[in-house]
DNA sequence: GAAGATAGTAATTAATTACTCACTTATTAA
DNA sequence: TTAATAAGTGAGTAATTAATTACTATCTTC
C-alpha cells in the first residue's frame, strides 16, 4: 500500500516488513495483525512474505530484534553525551519517550509480546532487552550514588524498576489519549517527581 | 473442568464465567482465550455459554465490570481506614498490588483490552475505571498537600500518573517473573522511592 | 543476450473460531 | 403429578488465517 516498490532484495524486504508491522501496530491490536494485512500494507501478496520469513513468528522475532537494537543504541547514545549520571538518566528517559512517541506501535508490540504464554523467540528477545536496559540503569544509579548525586539509601533495583515503571505508566496513558505531544510534556513533569524520589538531599 | 456444577441459575453461571476467564487469563494470552476454552474450564459445552451471553464481547464486558467494581471497592476501603492522605496512598498501593497478585489474570485482561483498536464496551469500562481511580488519587494528593504531608510544588496530575505507572511497572515485571511474593516485597521498596518523590521536606 | 537466481503471484488447504439451533434434560410452580 | 420455564447438548456453519505450492516475472552476471 504505502511502498509500491517491488522485487526488493531480501534484506530490504525484511526491513520494510518490520517497519510495516510496527506501523500497523500503531493503529491496531498487534495480536490482530495478519500476514495478509502486512502484505497488503506493502503492496504484496500474502504468500510473498513466506519467501523471506519461515513463519509469522519469525517476522515477530525480527521486529523485536529491530526494536531492541534501536532502543538500546539510543539509550547508550543518550547516556554517553550526558555530563553526569543523573543527567544521563534524564536523557535516557526523554529519548525513550521520544522514541515511543515516534513509533507508537513499538510499546504495543512489546506489551503484546509480554502477554504471550510460555516462551517464544520474540518474547525472549523482549526479556533480554529489558534485562540489558535495567543493567544500564542500575549501573548509572550506582554511579550517581558514588558521586553524591543520588541518595545512597535508595535501593538501586527499586529505583530502576520505578524508572521503567514510570515510562510504562506514560505509555499506558498514551494508549488511551493517543496524543504524542501531550505525552512528551507529561514526561517532563513526571520525571521531575521521579527525580525528587532518587536525588540526594541538598 | 474446575467447577463441575451444572444447571446453575443465570446469575451464578455469569459470575462463574467471569472467574473462569480471569483464571484462564492468568496462564495464557487473553486474546487467545476461546469460548471453547472457557466452556471446557467450566465443564460445559461451548454453545451453553451463549445462553447467558449474547456474544464473546459481552463476556469480556462482564469481566471488566467485575474488575472495576472489585478494584474500586478495595481502593475506597483502603483509603477510608487510613489515618492520613499519604497513608491512604500507601494503603491503596498495597491493596492494589495484593489484588493483582491474587488475580494475575486481571492486569493481563486490562492490558489486552487497552490494546484494542477503536472502542469496545469493555475498553470503555477500563477507561472509566482508570479515570475514577485517577480522580481518587488526585483528591488524596491534594489533601496531602493541604495538610502539609506532600510537597505542594509537585504537580498533582504527574504524581497520580507516576503512582499508576509505578504499579504498572511492577505488574509488567510480574508478567516476566510470575512470582507474586517477590512482586509484593518489590512493591514496598518501590513505593518508598515514590514516597520520597512526593512527600514534603522535613 | 542467455542462464541462473531471486522475488512475487494466485489459488488452495487445513485448522481454528464465534456463533446458531433443534433438541434434550433439569428445575420450579401450580 | 404435570406443565412451563430454564439450562445444557452437540452437531453444524461461515468466515478467517497461516502456510504451501506450482507457476511467472524480474533482476543479475557472465
Amino acid at each position: 500500500m504505502r511502498t509500491p516498490t517491488k522485487n526488493l532484495p531480501a534484506d530490504e524486504r525484511k526491513a520494510v516488513t518490520v517497519q510495516a508491522v510496527i506501523n500497523l501496530a500503531a493503529e491496531q491490536n498487534p495480536n490482530d495483525i495478519t500476514t495478509s494485512a502486512i502484505a497488503k500494507y506493502m503492496g504484496l501478496t500474502q504468500g510473498a512474505l513466506f519467501r523471506h520469513f519461515i513463519s509469522k513468528e519469525a517476522i515477530w522475532q525480527s521486529v523485536m530484534e529491530w526494536v531492541a537494537d534501536c532502543l538500546l543504541t539510543r539509550v547508550d547514545n543518550a547516556a554517553e553525551t550526558a555530563p553526569s549520571p543523573l543527567a544521563a538518566l534524564e536523557a535516557i528517559f526523554m529519548t525513550h519517550i521520544d522514541f515511543v512517541s515516534h513509533h507508537p506501535g513499538v510499546p504495543r508490540m512489546l506489551l503484546a509480546e509480554l502477554q504471550r504464554a510460555g516462551t517464544t523467540p520474540a518474547k525472549e528477545m523482549v526479556q533480554t532487552l529489558l534485562k540489558r536496559y535495567e543493567e544500564r540503569l542500575c549501573s548509572l544509579i550506582e554511579q550517581g550514588k558514588s558521586c553524591g548525586e543520588l541518595e545512597p539509601t535508595v535501593a538501586t533495583a527499586s529505583a530502576a524498576t520505578l524508572f521503567i515503571g514510570t515510562i510504562q505508566g506514560l505509555v499506558i496513558r498514551s494508549l488511551l489519549t493517543e496524543n504524542p505531544k501531550k505525552t512528551q510534556s507529561d514526561a517532563v513533569a513526571v520525571f521531575a517527581v521521579y527525580h525528587r524520589g532518587v536525588r540526594s538531599k541538598q
